[in-house]
DNA sequence: CCGTACGATGGGAGCGCTCCCAAAAATGAT
DNA sequence: ATCATTTTTGGGAGCGCTCCCATCGTACGG
């Protein structure tokens, strides 16, 4: 009593479809792959047979047999995640996820954060687990970057590391972005406008940095290094660079902070200072995060594409592994200035 | 000429390593997944072949012969990633990835928003493409867990949908967190104490208000309707509310909503209303967001543990593929009120 | 010293698919 | 009608692994 060839339970295979559609398997798997070369009448039986069926194709054997993995993996560093947190993070997954809607393209996620997740992340990459990278916020140190270089592993990230980047990259316009924001302070009538700066050595910040000098100077404000605070990103940090600002130049009558975050913390050390926003100084932000919503008063900041950078970059990645692009890609996103209450 | 049996460039393969070890294939198997019935002599040859070579397993190979995929999906509903971006979103990732950290299950991200992708991801699972399913954020009518009791596949979701869940749910102690806000408004001297809640369709939400009424209650001050009113977890629906409750009940003197985004809307309200926070009326919210820490005055909140949520449901989720659960677990997180200066 | 039993081991079969080659069918030119 | 092409088609080989069975080796009891 030999076995029925015939599956009980189990999801119908490729080779079920073609019985059914009366071909061969060969030419099942052209019709499903959308292969030119087929009939239109051959065609046709085999998607009768594949809705009939309810046929999906088993990925695994698909990856085994073509040598590829049909994901891409978003790679967040986890220290990151806490800062980035506020819509960044969703947002980008949104966009990634949109751009991703059409194709049968998985996404991985993969968070890492310790030396040891790093080390396995090479890992995976290097034993070509996924088809391609999508690197979200990387510093300028991160070897990561040169490994997947060095794979050639198709790859695109969010921001860049420096002005010549070999990797494809999306980024925010973030010079025109500041640049924006400080010719808005100074068509309101501002003249000692400051500004609170992001790490250096992140590329956005130093780019935020260049537009607000240019501004400055096209408004023959002269660049003057005692505006200019360095802080760090982080809330406390904008609140010791108000400090010190303060401190130095108590004629300041505007800030442009080069984030939100920072922003919140500088608000908070002008309230303590008894000086009112916006009367007395003028404060805007960058991200245009929910913190900028809920601030009191609102505040003017500078709005990053968040979900359409996401979208491109998983646009590009798809491209990358396609082999559509002669280079590499350095896209950047124009940044729209939300004016409210506080500028 | 017969092609060397050698590898050029590609990875290597079970085979190379159990050759390089002197052992056969299905040995090295044993070594590679921990199997007991290996001689320690050979488990280390073995061991000691995968370092030299840098073998990594090929996961499509090992998913389509083992007929499993090592990888869990976690569903977000699209439209819920706006309302959840804050802390949420990624808090619940962070926590997934932790808990897979050690694990090599794969994290994949899966959004859905129209029908046409939630008919896909319906068919994703049927096609058994993922080992287990982590839902986050399910409502009340949604089919998709239905879906995946039916099929038999392993899930577990955030919150759950009614009392009595069927499959396996982390939630965080909607009702005690509650309870705990209103009790500390009681001490806090409040006696007209109102609750803006959330959509009742949602089960966290009914909730909360339960625990509302019981705090209240329990302190002799009787649940009054009029102290009641309900609200969709927006900052308009929150401002509503509190419109209403201040045009019913002028003399209420404290409000807790069920969300800080909603709180936000009263904060609003209160203050055009003349009312100060927290000296007139004191507020709650709840989920203890960003903005919450960003309010002016900063406002106290419930804090849910979701990043530990998001470890539990990864934990769960993990057991229930291997197959160690009688039953579903039902498991609630304690929540934690976060006192600031709005109250 | 031999039979028994059991742990350790090797390797065949097969998972479901893509790739590719050779065969069959259709088309066109003469 | 014939032959050269071109288009379609079928199906073998093989991707790298797990499962499982037959075999081998060894320790032990009698």
């Amino acid at each position: 009593m030999t076995a029925a060839r015939v599956r009980s339970g189990g999801r119908p295979t490729l080779e079920e479809v073609a019985a059914r559609a009366g071909v061969g398997r060969g030419t099942a798997s052209r019709v499903i792959n959308g292969s030119p070369r087929v009939s239109a009448h051959t065609r046709e039986a085999v998607e009768a047979a594949v809705a009939e069926l309810g046929y999906v194709p088993n990925r695994a054997a698909r990856a085994l047999a073509g040598n590829r993995t049909d994901a891409i993996a978003l790679v967040v560093p986890e220290p990151e995640t806490r800062f980035f947190a506020e819509p960044y993070f969703s947002d980008i997954v949104r966009g990634v996820g949109a751009a991703l809607a059409d194709t049968d393209m998985q996404l991985l996620l993969t968070l890492v954060g310790s030396d040891r997740e790093r080390r396995r992340l090479a890992q995976y990459l290097t034993a070509h687990r996924v088809d391609g990278v999508l690197l979200v916020s990387v510093h300028a140190g991160d070897p990561l970057p040169d490994l997947l270089e060095q794979l050639g592993m198709p790859a695109v990230m969010s921001g860049r590391r420096s002005a010549s980047e070999p990797l494809a990259s999306v980024d925010s316009d973030n010079f025109e972005g500041a640049r924006a924001a400080v010719d808005h302070l100074i068509s309101r009538g501002r003249r000692s406008i400051a500004t609170i700066t992001g790490r250096l050595d992140v590329y956005g910040a130093r780019r935020r940095l260049d537009g607000y000098r240019k501004a400055v100077s096209a408004a023959g404000l002269g660049p003057d290094e005692q505006l200019i605070a360095p802080a760090d990103f982080t809330e406390e940090g904008g609140a010791q660079a108000m400090r010190d600002l303060l401190a130095r130049r108590p004629d300041v009558d505007a800030v442009f902070a080069a984030s939100d975050v920072m922003a919140a913390g500088a608000r908070q050390v002008l309230r303590e200072a008894g000086r009112r926003i916006p009367d007395d100084v003028a404060l805007i932000g960058f991200d245009d995060s929910a913190v900028a919503r809920h601030m009191d008063p609102a505040l003017t900041s500078v709005r990053q594409p968040i979900e359409e950078m996401g979208r491109t970059m998983a646009r590009v990645l798809l491209q990358e592994i396609a082999g559509e692009n002669q280079e590499r890609p350095q896209i950047v996103l124009p940044t729209e200035l939300i004016v409210r209450d506080s500028s």
